[in-house]
DNA sequence: CCGGGGGCCT
DNA sequence: AGGCCCC
């Protein structure tokens, strides 16, 4: 018999709010919202409580409250650092690293490796169904080499809500794993709070969009789960536009579809089209999701509608895919203006690039290969679609021997203006509303903490073939050598560092100026802010 | 009056 | 390069 899966997905309340209240408790007793730009984001739970909402206008919010507290959440780093910093500290406790970000504040489980070895100990115990036995209780091991690790929970009850409110027929096979899933996901809550001050909500099911929902119908701070015997009557009351990956495109095109027929009047009225998950089940087929959404995407959708999904938990990257930085304006119609908000947007951008590239001796982790420029033209209106231009990163920025102010002016001059120049056409006249700086395209560099220097350490370079693999190994480096020219790269530092070939290697010495208080690393200036963070997060 | 990100697919 | 989706 085929196991599913156990899939716990995890979401931080109010995650913003939480963070702000984590660096200044006192707005845990009052109301207070975080807002970016003219909008309210998010706001806690005391807020909330008053009537203030999720991306309500700023100005309405402090009409309407005026003793509403506002915080500026326009720089996410802090809501990053917190972000990476929980979802490490989950990372510890499953099986295999198996664990998914999605966005700042959700998390996705793969916990089924560990349920099937406790199901395996449980089995082993021979405990007669729960029912028989209401007390029994079970001791869930977090570790395979220790059996001290763990914690006691019952077998015979669910931890938190059950969707639906309704108990399973059994409280074995698939129904069992979700019950211990159940007291996982509480434990793993329980962890997170008492360690790291943070409250979430939790769902537990065979697979991620049923366990995302679950965890949304009992929220802050309580978990849900969801058994599949009781997934369809669960899914069958929603709006299909509420069912994670349908969106508002998806849910109108299979609107259209199904009321085709209908009178145009309807097709207007708000309400008039039935959307519930049951009515459209029964009105559209899988071949009408293919014929309006494309093969995979129909299939995709209608077997949600069905709580069917196959797709895997991917387990995050350390690596992003891509770093941006953005903002946005009224109006933007100066090219001297465009100038300085790039140049500002660069700083930033390549602050990321340290924190989330650089490990913490000050080698690039990843390079981007691709710097790309976005764009939202004022006349396509403020919700209008984005235009990008693309172009091969200059590898200076992977420079240890310049300046930051250097490389900000040469990449605002050389990249950003020319793709923007690109961007606006041959009129030169333009109004903009937003800017957005990226790299991508982030190229894995080659494992070196510890091969390279254990083979720099016991080897000298007397065999051309293997400083010919390293050379080729680090070819990113190699490219930027060839711009710099002058200048001493990487590897040459790298000599440097492990006591070799002193004298060819020139930088400029005010360069590696920076000792880190923490390891003791000398470092870039301009790195050293970011390095820190590194620690901070426990690298 | 108009969030700042991010991922995947086509 | 753009479109969809998520938060």
């Amino acid at each position: 018999m085929l196991r599913s899966p156990v899939i716990i997905a995890l979401d931080w309340d109010a995650f913003y709010c939480s963070v702000e209240e984590h660096f200044n408790p006192e707005l845990k007793k009052i109301a207070f919202a975080v807002k970016q730009k003219g909008i309210i984001c998010t706001c806690n739970y005391v807020a909330r409580a008053l009537g203030v909402k999720k991306l309500q206008l700023l100005v309405d919010a402090v009409k309407q409250f005026p003793d509403l507290v506002i915080v500026n959440g326009e720089d996410l780093s802090r809501y990053r650092d917190a972000s990476k910093e929980l979802w490490y500290f989950a990372r510890e406790m499953v099986w295999g690293g198996k664990v998914e970000r999605l966005g700042f504040d959700e998390l996705f489980l793969d916990v089924t490796d560990m349920i099937d070895f406790n199901i395996a100990l449980l089995d082993d115990l021979h405990v007669p169904p729960a029912s028989s036995h209401p007390v029994s209780t079970f001791f869930f091991r977090m570790s395979k080499e220790d059996p001290s690790v763990g914690f006691s929970c019952p077998v015979s009850s669910v931890a938190g809500n059950m969707a639906a409110g309704s108990l399973p027929g059994d409280f074995e096979g698939d129904n069992l794993r979700l019950v211990l899933g159940s007291h996982l996901c509480h434990y793993i809550r329980s962890q997170i709070l008492d360690i790291k001050g943070y409250t979430s909500s939790g769902g537990v099911s065979i697979n991620k969009t049923l366990a995302k929902m679950a965890g949304s119908s009992h929220k802050p701070n309580q978990q849900t789960v969801l058994f599949p015997e009781f997934a369809q009557d669960f899914l069958d009351t929603y709006d299909i536009g509420r069912i994670p990956w349908i969106g508002h495109k998806s849910k109108s095109l299979i609107l259209d579809a199904i009321y085709k027929g209908t009178d145009s009047v309807n097709h207007t009225m708000e309400g008039a089209r039935d959307a519930t998950v049951f009515n459209v089940r029964h009105l559209a087929s899988k071949q009408l999701f293919v014929n309006i959404l494309g093969q995979s995407s129909g299939d995709k959708l209608w077997n949600l509608l069905h709580g069917v999904d196959q797709t895997a938990v991917q387990p995050t990257s350390d690596m992003p895919t891509q770093i941006s930085i953005e903002d946005t304006f009224k109006s933007l119609t100066d090219l001297i203006e465009v100038h300085n908000v790039l140049r500002r947007l660069t700083y930033s951008l390549l602050d990321r690039m340290y924190i989330d590239l650089m490990d913490s001796n000050g080698d690039w982790l990843g390079h981007p290969q691709t710097a790309r420029l976005s764009t939202r033209p004022r006349s396509t209106g403020y919700y209008g679609p984005r235009i990008s231009r693309s172009e091969s990163l200059p590898s200076i920025v992977f420079s240890s021997s310049h300046s930051r102010d250097y490389i900000v002016d040469y990449l605002v001059d050389r990249c950003w203006m020319p793709l923007f120049s690109k961007l606006i056409g041959d009129a030169k006249i333009f109004d903009v509303v937003l800017l957005n700086v990226a790299v991508v395209n982030i190229e894995k560099a080659p494992t070196k903490s510890s091969d390279i220097t254990s083979f720099f350490g016991k080897k000298r370079y007397t065999d051309d073939n293997e400083l010919d693999v390293v050379h080729r190994a680090e070819s990113p480096v190699t490219k930027r050598a060839k711009v710099v020219g002058e200048y001493a790269d990487l590897e040459v530092a790298h000599f440097n560092f492990l006591g070799e070939d002193d004298e060819d290697v020139i930088f400029e010495e005010d360069s590696y100026d920076e000792p880190c208080v923490v390891c003791g690393q000398r470092m870039i200036s301009f790195a050293l802010e970011a390095h820190m963070r590194f620690h901070e997060l426990g690298d």
